[in-house]
DNA sequence: ATATAAGTGCTACCCATTTGCGTTACTAAA
DNA sequence: TTTAGTAACGCAAATGGGTAGCACTTATAT
């Protein structure tokens, strides 16, 4: 499948505008290994293109379930393109976050194994969140 | 111990000056059942206590080694009092956070069971954050 | 074709956190 | 105990990520 057809299935599904700026931050998410910041993102396209429609971007493709928020080193707003299947409003990762403290990359673990409790001394657990630290393989061989 | 000694003592073992302001922000750390954001230790001091002192006196304390940060649902600055051994500029905290949707709290599971895993798939992993959101006991009785 | 709803670009704003700087207060050493 | 040196303080201003308002444009559905 050809990346147009991929945009067209793909916007249909989330129930995306097709708007030449969503098309390209598609692509950008679609052929970019790791996550991505609004920051990163800003400097992949002209200086015309505001950071608010970056942000409001961000959040619709979050909200149709097509990205998923990821943590950061700096506690910036970072997406991923969700592998699984997600849904509106409803994002179902079970995987963990890996950050690099040396290229400050964020790398999502997804074989990595969760524990599956729904509650924890009397706290009903909605969420479970694991974020690891490290340094990721490239940066460890340097 | 009563709390000038208390004082004395984890100022002197920590390495921290012993300024009015810190000292009584110390007492607010150990009588505060959880953790304590910027804004909220501003709210137990005067107006004249700036931010700032409050915010680099954080910071140090973070340093020493005498205070933690948590995780915190609005991606404030949050801090609890260390427990265990913690070094200078070595936090070893081996227990979850579990922050609440409803109350916004933010509480640590010293009880909970951590992977000990040093790797995975050859991220070579630091430390590891296990972070909940959920109900809290309180808040789940409402 | 056209109406409607959603997205865009601009500007201005909010607010947590940081920084610069001159003054004050600890601490340690004389 | 005095004093010198350093760390912390208070104030003000700056930074910077993220939002909000608004008029204009563009994509979709009928």
């Amino acid at each position: 499948m050809d990346i147009q057809n991929l945009i067209d299935n793909t916007f249909k599904k989330y129930g995306l505008k097709k708007t030449i700026f969503r098309k390209e931050l598609f692509k950008l998410f679609y052929n970019s290994l790791n996550s991505l910041s609004a920051k990163e993102i800003s400097k992949q396209f002209s200086s015309s293109t505001d950071k608010a429609s970056i942000y409001r971007a961000l959040d619709s493709f979050e909200k149709s379930g097509l990205i998923h928020q990821v943590p950061d080193k700096n506690n910036l707003l970072r997406y991923s393109l969700c592998k699984s299947e997600c849904k509106p409003n409803h994002h179902a990762h079970d995987h963990a976050h890996f950050l690099c403290s040396v290229c400050e990359e964020t790398f999502c673990l997804d074989d990595f194994k969760f524990p599956t409790a729904k509650s924890h001394n009397g706290f009903l657990i909605n969420e479970l969140k694991i974020i690891m630290e490290g340094t990721c393989v490239s940066c460890k061989d340097i």
